[in-house]
DNA sequence: TCCGTTCGGCGTATGACGTAAACAGTTTGC
DNA sequence: GCAAACTGTTTACGTCATACGCCGAACGGA
């Protein structure tokens, strides 16, 4: 009945088999992924190449096989590294508790814009990424929701995160200045097929540049709103 | 006061120019993302190489240079072709308007796995691209709601279809049984750490697979209610 | 009609990439 | 001390995106 734990993922939860012989190790998974975090925080994860980190660390290219199986192995530890700054103490009160995850969140993948580039595959599986989940769903867990729905919970909040990130750091990437995009899209768009969109730009409202926390704030409490009707008519009914 | 647009945007709005000298062209950029779609659909993004996309149309690699700038560019097209599958004709409610569209949204990324992993370069600029948002801003246009806030809105929705697509199709794409995860969490799991999410693990609830469409429909649902919230206090107040 | 210009497709070449395999040096257990 | 086990390195291979130069096709002007 034993579960096969990928060999990484392993590693990263402290299971290192003991040194027996051989030489000393003068590397470790952290120090790799601390490595390639600081690439890929100043060039993007494009520029994280093996030969790039094992540079990095004064080391040979294939030295860095040795502690991981590959270059997928390599982005799982860097998302495990990479993904500290979860606040100790959240606020009992659910929607407080939630909103705290999600400016965590959202603070984490401003720093590491890489993050959201990372091919994921698969659930959440490595100790700091299950230390996320354990804060929202312990955060929810007085919230009277049942287990599915407190999942749904998750999910969206994740979503919304991640997609007002992504986002916001796609404008900041394409070079683009502010008003850019509508001038772009003045110059292309049939003014017939795409009317209403016309019709948002004209109004100027795309150019003055509100404070994307703001923003980001809004529509969090939106999606909150939206959640506590749900907790309400599981309270009442 | 010119707007400087790309190339390859440019021939996707039909900006080609006229024919003048030099042999007739045996390609056209839609058949090259058409290529790339096919081998995307079948074998995943990863597949997609200049030479494979070439192979398919029976034609050397360099000849694409000619249509499309590089990869990045090629990646544009693709997306481009592949944004097909929106509705005509949408509900004139807000609400349900909306609810086709996330519907029309998440079929499109089942259809095309692939399309969550692209790279994006910067907000919507190709017709299609621009249908869609056309749809939904007309969607939101007689609801109430201010400018910012639609797009808000439309942001939240977005976000959602792409969330909950992203993880239904990673856990596919990860190979793993439906209970493999929670088998996995129980035995790496310091269960004083992870109590919360080790007590959700034991609910059962994770195991026994619900059908992910209702489970998306919930989801929009309780997102749906959170604006509706919005909507009507914009009416009232 | 003919020629020069222009352009489309192809072949070659380059440098970066991920990683398999063979090797050499070091530590340990016997 | 010797062999096994484990370290980091060197070399090598196949694939990738793509810069460059060539050839021949098609058209415009003469």
């Amino acid at each position: 009945m034993d579960v096969e734990v990928p060999r990484t993922i392993g590693l990263l939860w402290g299971r290192d088999e003991p040194g027996r012989r051989g030489p000393k190790r003068s590397l470790d998974v952290v120090r790799i992924g601390e490595a390639a975090i600081r690439i890929a925080d100043k060039d993007g994860l494009g520029a994280v190449s093996m030969k790039r980190v094992a540079a990095e660390l004064g080391v040979s290219t294939m030295a860095l096989y040795r502690y991981v199986e590959g270059k997928d192995d390599l982005f799982v530890v860097m998302l495990e590294v990479g993904s500290g700054g979860l606040r100790e103490k959240f606020s009992t009160d659910w929607r407080a508790a939630m909103e705290e995850w999600c400016r965590d969140y959202r603070a984490l993948l401003f720093a590491h814009p890489w993050v959201l580039q990372v091919p994921l595959a698969g659930p959440p599986a490595t100790p700091r990424q299950l230390d996320w989940m354990e804060a929202a769903v312990l955060g929810l867990e007085d919230s009277g929701l049942t287990v599915p729905e407190r999942m749904q919970v998750l999910l969206q909040l994740n979503a919304y995160v991640r997609g007002d990130a992504a986002l916001n750091l796609s404008l900041v990437d394409a070079g683009m200045s502010p008003d850019g995009w509508p001038r772009l899209i003045r110059e292309l768009a049939d003014p017939e097929r795409y009317a209403a969109v016309l019709r948002v730009l004209e109004t100027g409202e795309f150019d003055k540049e509100d404070d994307p926390m703001e923003q980001f704030e809004f529509g969090l409490a939106r999606i909150l709103d939206g959640i506590e009707l749900l907790v309400e008519s599981r309270r009442k009914g």
